[in-house]
Formats: C-alpha cells, sequence, structure tokens
RNA sequence: GGCCCCGUCGUCUAGCGGUUAGGACAUCGGCCUCUCACGUCGGUAACACGGGUUCAAGUCCCGUCGGGGUCACCA
C-alpha cells in the first residue's frame, strides 16, 4: 500500500478561517491516522492579495490547533519550496510537457482583444455569464516572441469523471469546459496549473478540498492525462454556510480561528465542533483528539452544506474545558486573569482548588477567569444591584453571627463548614436559603457563585471572616 | 442563464427497502438545590412536493420547487 500524503493548500489572502480550518482538519486527520504525510502549501500567486501576515496568521492558527504538517514552510522534505511563488521554474517544465503534448497552447490574445470578444458576446447574449474564449490562438502552431499567455487546449467533446470519496460519480461533459489561461504572461501559473502541477510533484495521494472546486477538477484531471500521471483521489467536501444560509464570509462574527483562541476557546473543542459539522460517528458529539483520528473517515462525511452555529460550538467547547483536570485548567486560565490584573501562579493551591468549581459554569477561559475574578481581588467588585437586593439592613446582623460561627470551625473546609453553619441555624431556626445569598454577595460580591462552602473554603478562614465582616 | 452539488426536527446529524424515524444543540416543563451552573427526567419539533419502481420507500428512479457552488491573466 503506497503511502497516503494529503495536502492542505491555502492561499494567504487574509486569516484562517472556520471553513478553511476544516479543510485542514480533514486531511490533518487523514493523515494522521493512516501515518501518511500532510504537505503545508502556500498558494500565493495571487500577488495582489497574498500576504506574509496572512502566511503567519495560517501557520499560527495551524500551530494554536496542535494540527502539525510533515513538509511545507519550516520543514522541507525535499519536495519543497512550498511557497508556489518560489516553484515558477517547475511549473514552466509542465506547460513545455503540456504544450508539446498538445493540451496546452500559447496565446497571443490582449486584454483588449477579449474585452472586445466579451462585450461582444454581452451585446449577443444581453450577459456577461457563459463567456468563452473564442480559440483565437487555439491552432497557432508558431511560437514568436511577445507577450503570451498559456491555455488549456480542451476537448470539445466527451465528458471527463471522477468517482469522489464523498459526493461519488461526477460527470462534467467537457463541452462545458473552456480554453481557461494556466499560466499568466508574467509566468505565473493559475489556480488549477499550480495545484494539478504541484500535487503531482508532490505525490498527493488523495486531494480533499472545498466542493467549491469540483468545478475545477476536470481541467486538473485533463491535465494529469495529459502528463501521463495517475490521478489521485478525490474528496470535495461541502462548505460551511454562515447560520443565514449563505456563503460564510467576514462579515459574520467569529469565523477567524484567531478569534476564538483570544476568546479563551480549547483548540480541541474547536476540531471536535468542525469534526462533527459534516461529518458523523453514529451518535457521538464529543470526542477527544486521539478519538477524531481514530475514528475519522470520508464514507460518513456528509454531503449537504452545514450551517455555522455558535450554540453547539459553545456547548461542545464546555464539554471540552469541563474535561480538563484542575491543573490543566490553572494554567490555562493564568494567562487570562493576567489580563484582567490578576497576577496567580499556576500552581497556588486557592486557584487549584477553585478551578474544579468553575468549570462547570464556563464555556471558555474567559468566563472561567471571570467566574475566578473574586477570589483573588481584594475587595471583590461588588454588583450594586446584588448588594441592594440582597444586603439589607435586616441581613446584615446575620453576617457577624455566620462570621463568628465559621470563626473557630477546623480544618477550614467544606464539610465542618457546613456542618457548623447547619447546626446554628437548627438552633436559631433559621433555613439555609435565608442567610445564604447575602452571605454570598458579602463573600463575592455577586448573587451568583458556586456553594457557599466551597467558596469559603477556597477564599481561606481570614479573606472569609474579613469579607463578612466589612458588610456586617 | 449554462454546468455541477445538495434537500430528515429551528440547527448539526443517524438512517444505507420493512424503524413507534434515533441522538445532540436550541427551546419548553419537572427533579436536584444556598444562588448560578452541572447533572437528571420528560415534552414540542423533521423525511420539500409530485409521479413512478416494489408486497413494502426517508432510503431506488424521474420531474418540480428550493438552497448552494461555479462560469477571471482570483483561489
Amino acid at each position: 500500500m503506497t503511502e497516503v500524503r494529503v495536502r492542505f493548500a491555502p492561499s494567504p489572502t487574509g486569516y484562517l478561517h472556520i471553513g478553511g480550518a476544516r479543510t485542514a482538519l480533514y486531511n490533518w486527520l487523514w493523515a494522521r491516522q493512516t501515518s501518511g504525510k500532510l504537505i503545508l502549501r502556500i498558494e500565493d500567486t495571487d500577488r495582489e492579495r497574498s500576504t506574509q501576515a496572512s502566511v503567519q496568521a495560517i501557520v499560527d492558527s495551524m500551530t494554536w490547533l496542535g494540527m502539525d504538517w510533515d513538509e511545507g514552510p519550516g520543514k522541507d522534505a525535499g519536495t519543497g519550496p512550498y511557497f508556489q511563488t518560489e516553484r515558477l521554474a517547475i511549473y514552466q517544465t509542465y506547460v513545455d510537457k503540456l504544450i508539446a503534448a498538445g493540451a496546452a497552447y500559447r496565446c497571443y490574445c490582449t486584454k483588449e482583444d477579449l474585452d472586445r470578444a466579451r462585450t461582444e458576446h454581452k451585446a449577443r447574449t444581453g450577459s456577461e455569464q457563459g463567456f468563452r474564449y473564442p480559440g483565437t490562438c487555439r491552432q497557432r502552431t508558431d511560437a514568436p516572441a511577445g507577450k503570451h499567455v498559456i491555455r488549456l487546449k480542451a476537448p470539445a467533446t466527451g465528458s471527463t469523471h471522477w468517482h469522489d470519496l464523498i459526493k461519488g460519480r461526477i460527470e462534467i461533459g467537457n463541452d462545458t469546459l473552456q480554453d481557461s489561461v494556466l499560466m499568466r504572461s508574467d509566468g505565473i501559473p493559475l489556480y488549477n496549473l499550480g495545484a494539478a502541477v504541484d500535487d503531482i510533484s508532490m505525490g498527493i495521494t488523495l486531494v480533499a478540498r472545498g466542493d467549491d472546486h469540483v468545478i475545477n477538477t476536470p481541467q486538473q484531471i485533463l491535465i494529469y492525462q495529459a502528463l501521463g500521471v495517475a490521478l489521485p483521489q478525490f474528496a470535495h467536501m461541502p462548505m460551511i454556510l454562515a447560520p443565514t444560509g449563505e456563503k460564510l464570509s467576514k462579515r459574520h462574527a467569529a469565523v477567524s480561528v484567531m478569534d476564538y483562541r483570544d476568546q479563551g476557546f480549547l483548540p480541541d473543542g474547536v476540531l471536535n465542533y468542525l469534526a462533527r459539522l459534516g461529518w458523523s460517528h453514529g451518535d457521538q458529539e464529543i470526542f477527544t483528539r486521539t478519538e477524531l483520528v481514530e475514528k475519522f473517515d470520508w464514507e460518513h462525511c456528509g454531503d449537504t452544506s452545514a450551517r455555522y452555529d455558535l450554540k453547539k460550538f459553545q456547548h461542545v467547547q464546555a464539554s471540552h474545558l469541563r474535561m480538563l483536570s484542575a491543573a490543566e485548567l490553572a494554567k490555562q486560565v493564568v494567562p487570562f486573569l493576567d489580563k484582567r490584573g490578576l497576577t496567580v501562579a499556576a500552581d497556588d493551591p486557592r486557584l487549584l482548588t477553585a478551578a474544579p468549581l468553575v468549570q462547570p459554569r464556563a464555556t471558555t477561559f474567559i468566563d472561567a477567569a471571570d467566574a475566578l475574578d473574586y477570589f483573588f481581588r481584594e475587595p471583590p467588585v461588588m454588583d450594586e444591584k446584588a448588594k441592594t437586593k440582597f444586603l439589607t439592613a435586616d441581613r446584615l446582623a446575620q453576617l457577624g453571627v455566620l462570621a463568628s460561627v465559621v470563626e473557630g470551625v477546623s480544618p477550614f473546609s467544606r464539610e465542618p463548614l457546613e456542618a457548623a453553619v447547619k447546626s446554628w441555624l437548627e438552633r436559631d431556626h433559621l433555613e439555609l436559603k435565608d442567610v445564604a445569598q447575602p452571605a454570598r454577595v458579602a463573600l463575592t460580591g455577586r448573587s451568583a457563585s458556586p456553594g457557599l462552602f466551597e467558596v469559603m473554603e477556597v477564599l481561606g478562614r481570614a479573606t472569609t471572616l474579613a469579607r463578612l465582616r466589612l458588610q456586617a
């Protein structure tokens, strides 16, 4: 069996968004499951729009998500370079082969020639749509010096088909093809040439990409055939749509991978959500990274486009947050605490004790940091509404009593604290719910928090007493 | 408009000729309870429509409608 070689080939024209991340993910999962190779290739032939910052954003996003590549920027394994603009000589040799094979030709038509033909087409049909290059240079056999592009000599009859791993058999009539430009006059390849040549020269065995590329596949197959090389497998995955059903774009909130990092999402949560958006494994919803690698398959990739749903995303994310150990959560939440001006060590015992408390109450690290805030801020930020509602004059005296009740409890931990408070309540014919809210507000500054005794335990005796007495 | 892809609860999906059409998110209600969560129990909710094929169709075929993609010296 030959080694699986898949690739992720983004164009560096912006940040990595979740659609691209999913394409990368499926390729990465397949490479890891099969012990194959993932090649990261930067398709930067659009010099107008490609930027170094975008390359960095892609690399950073992939790295943050933990999707490592075996060959690509920073990892040359002999099939590089991995930036298309550094592979120009390679494209030229392939173009020569294509011309020699009669599958491509030089076209000397100018921009003006084409504009004229396009205008005529529009006048005749009433639309710019459906315009096709008239084939002016198709038959010329000379090769004069001068500005020219390279065009594909597309067959006019027959059809091109392939078996798509996701969509099944796809057949497209060659009469719908046109002699599209393969290489610009400046020697820079266009998408179809660059992709096909690189996939060939990099030994790609499976091309998995978004299904907006279905229409490009026949032209690439034609190139493979003209060159006499074996076809790779193809898998075209449906696109991710906005909640409204339209194409997901930068206009939609939070589609950049880096945004999720900044919002305190877990890479594994992002991967899980993205994996399930278009792929399934029976009824299972939550997958660890390892499970994803083990269970992913092309067979269960759906062929319907999926809508992005933040609510579900958050649920998956929260599930992963809860899977973290206290030490892991502590370590990862520290930078987010720092952003709030709270300097806490990852191994601070209070943090370690508090972590499991906030875990079921948070979706992201930002949430967790917020839920942890009052444990480390002195005095805690007081919610005025909560204060007005619960710290009423008739309740304040109870706070003082509560303070004296817990003062001597030892050890100062949840069970003994609860026992002491419960026996006091029983003695004075009070109910916990009568004193809990005022105490909670005094201790945390908020009307919602983890259990009172857990909070006291984390705060410790001195802080607990101080905060209760400050209000009493 | 041509070509290509697609159509199961609001959303993500299971289903691969015979199911009370299952799960998850969301939503609604109950339980738990010191608040908020978590958890848990239960409810509402789907096979786009019309023809076929078949003893039997969400599953196969055709059409209609609907959605998306694509028609560049972008990728």
